[in-house]
DNA sequence: CTCCCGATGTATCAGTTCGATACATCGGTG
DNA sequence: CACCGATGTATCGAACTGATACATCGGGAG
């Protein structure tokens, strides 16, 4: 009920937060934000942004009609921009990580926008999802166990290769956390760096994500 | 509308094909078979089951209420199995490869039950599978080579991750692939009838199944 | 210059799916 | 024997999707 809007109201609000938009390339913008595809429909796209606009939280402009002197040959278009209150319940968003923010759906956005994120959660966040994915590795592995014998090679290959994909994933996660830690370690002072990365392709985000703010 | 309804309608009878099942096992079976997780709830499993025994592709049988002799001690519950219209049609979809089979949702099921697919079909659907990440990866690649500059460094890596993913599957589909041209060299090549098996279960990956701790 | 077409843009609706929940029985364990 | 978690069938309202309608813009073909 709430897990689907309230997470579309933290990406939008996300999203507004670095530029005012309009409702198409929001959605645009929403989805090459999610990896790859995950296409959002306006029909839950308009409804959603109708209910910020009620709560306050962001403000519609009518590109088209306030200037009545200026002939602007511009199209008709709503631009939505953030209000104090919005930026306030973002930041308040983003500070809590609720059991939620680990969840298949969640995570993604929650990630997306690590960088207004402090690193106290940003750690909590990767570490819960961590934790869920090997939850969820341990029960698969378990329950294919004692299917084993009763499947065909095909199923097997599928279970095997999802079971991968997972397995990918936490060591994902892992590189992540190091970083994170590392980063942390940094911050609060002890000498050492930390420097050379285990391997060349930990392909996690290099250090030097700082807080600007 | 269709789309998952109909592949719903597939992997329920693809499953039922094996052995007549209750809903709650049916429930249980389809979810681990798809992968990990991918919860199926009860709202599109007993309105499918009603769709199909309304079309006559399977019947439930209640097992508490026909023997009034034997006083089976056995908890109420309906078991469906196949009619002999509902294994013609399993044969039909399981034959067809639209274009839809190798989109996300569906080629899931589709390869799940590939063991009885024929082999034709099984390399059509894997190829247009392939084509088709590969069509997303191009078009994921070209629009985050556009926005390179203006996002941070989390939202990269994100994207960084997904791409990474998609590779994976690509890879693990050329093997797939490679492994069913293979079987198919085999089989149509030299004569060996003692292959002759009739239908497909040779094939199949063969590096997959190794130990699990 | 004009016509057409694909991309941009806002919006809604019917049909589906989901999460929660209700209800009931079964098999253990203390 | 009382509790409790797993098994089992079933439904409802809220939410989401895919399709569609409508309109304008920019640019290339003729």
């Amino acid at each position: 009920m709430r897990s689907k809007s309230e997470i579309l109201d933290l990406a939008i609000l996300g999203l507004l937060q670095e530029a005012p938009m309009h409702g198409y390339e929001l959605r645009k913008r929403l989805n090459l934000l999610l990896g790859s595809f995950r296409a959002l429909s306006y029909g839950s796209l308009y409804p959603a942004l109708k209910s910020l606009v009620e709560r306050e939280l962001i403000a519609g402009v009518d590109t088209a009609s306030p200037p009545p002197h200026a002939l602007s040959g511009k199209r008709a278009r709503i631009v939505y921009e953030m209000t104090a209150d919005g930026k306030e319940h973002l930041a308040e968003m983003l500070a809590n990580a609720g059991p939620a923010a680990w969840e298949d759906e969640h995570f993604d956005v929650r990630f997306a926008f690590f960088a207004q994120t402090d690193a106290e959660t940003r750690l909590r966040i990767l570490e819960g999802r961590r934790t869920r994915l090997a939850e969820r590795l341990d029960q698969v592995r378990t329950s294919a166990a004692r299917t084993r014998e009763r499947v065909d090679e095909y199923t097997l290959e599928l279970q095997r290769h999802g079971l991968e994909q997972v397995e990918r994933e936490v060591k994902w996660l892992d590189g992540l956390i190091d970083n994170e830690r590392d980063t942390r370690r940094e911050r609060t002072g002890s000498g050492r760096p930390a420097d050379s990365d285990t391997q060349g392709d930990p392909g996690s985000p290099q250090r030097g994500i700082e807080e600007r703010r």
